[in-house]
DNA sequence: ACCTGAACACCGTTCAAGT
DNA sequence: ACCTGAACACCGTTCAAGT
């Protein structure tokens, strides 16, 4: 059963969204695949570039038509696309921050991002700043929704559903930030 | 040798500081304090209990004393307090941003960001969720800049020293949102 | 190009037993 | 109260060799 690159990184999605990033091992994906765990590295020089490839594709999958309209819009379109794309997989807000982190890749969120923020038409240094912002809120926001859903799911909480609503308000202070301080030049 | 709790958080900061998070394991640490690493289980009942601890002790050896005057300074002040404490420990913003997201520990950051916030006047769903943004905002960033800052003095990256003042620009991007969301109570 | 088989150097955690 | 010793069930990665 010979496989290629993207057979690997198919699987690996499963894996992750059927058994959790915990269960996601070279040996348990080698197994999944009929394949001894070292073959995985005739296609992936580790497994923490393997998890890039993982956070890339999981991006892809939840990949909508470019936003149009207002910047403002735009602005939380690609925030909400982000947030719903890592929320599709089990763990998958981790494993995006965790490559990131990392600095491997998952740079089609930042460039997205930072597309609709330029369109405020604020300096180029506020809008570096206000991507990173973002990035991060919609980073750490998500990763603790997940981590709520998760174990309402699992468990027996109760759990407050103010998480959803919590981004975009934390989306519109900093958009109401970026327009405070872009005020003098419109 | 006999430890208690508290040597062994000692113990697990220090090996944390000069040898980072990938080498901070029950093993380890057991070897470094003279103890098999079952010993360890007597203290903690697992190691996620044991990076808490470490976490809450790194934030604790950070505090500053209440910073003073008008919120939106209290609100700089703990967010750079917050930052600063995480950078003293190699690996120290990984290991709080970790615990938190697990809801174990690292619960002070959170209780003295929201009580400066509130100093706006806000509503408490805005206080809410203001908090919870700056919070991500500060460990999101602060993550970056210390794998940055650990990148550089290891390799040899002539990195962009924005670093810092990023920080700065999206805490004032969020307390302007404040502001500007809450102009009509004032 | 893709894979096997075996090894290396590790993990966290449990548990009966010791002092 | 604090620890030992041994075990259980795993990890990621390397590497010579096979087809």
């Amino acid at each position: 059963m010979r496989n290629h690159r993207a057979d690997v990184v198919d699987q690996a999605l499963r894996v992750l969204d059927t058994h959790g990033l915990g269960d996601l091992t070279m040996r348990r994906l080698g197994k999944e695949l009929g394949v001894q765990p070292s073959a995985l590295y005739h296609h992936f020089p580790s497994k923490q570039v393997l998890l890039a490839a993982v956070a890339d594709e999981l991006l892809a999958r939840g990949a909508r038509p470019a936003p149009t309209g207002p910047w403002e819009d735009r602005v939380l379109a690609r925030c909400l696309e982000l947030r719903d794309a890592m929320l599709a997989y089990r763990d998958g807000a981790e494993v995006v921050a965790t490559v990131h982190a990392f600095g491997l890749g998952a740079e089609a969120p930042e460039r997205a991002l930072a597309e609709a923020v330029a369109g405020s038409g604020a300096p180029g240094d506020l809008v570096r700043a206000a991507t990173r912002t973002l990035l991060h809120l919609v980073f750490g926001h998500t990763t603790d929704e997940q981590t709520h859903l998760q174990a309402g799911s699992a468990g027996a909480i109760d759990d407050e559903p103010r998480e959803g609503s919590d981004l975009e308000v934390g989306v519109g202070l900093v958009v109401d930030g970026i327009k405070a301080r872009t005020a003098a030049r419109r």
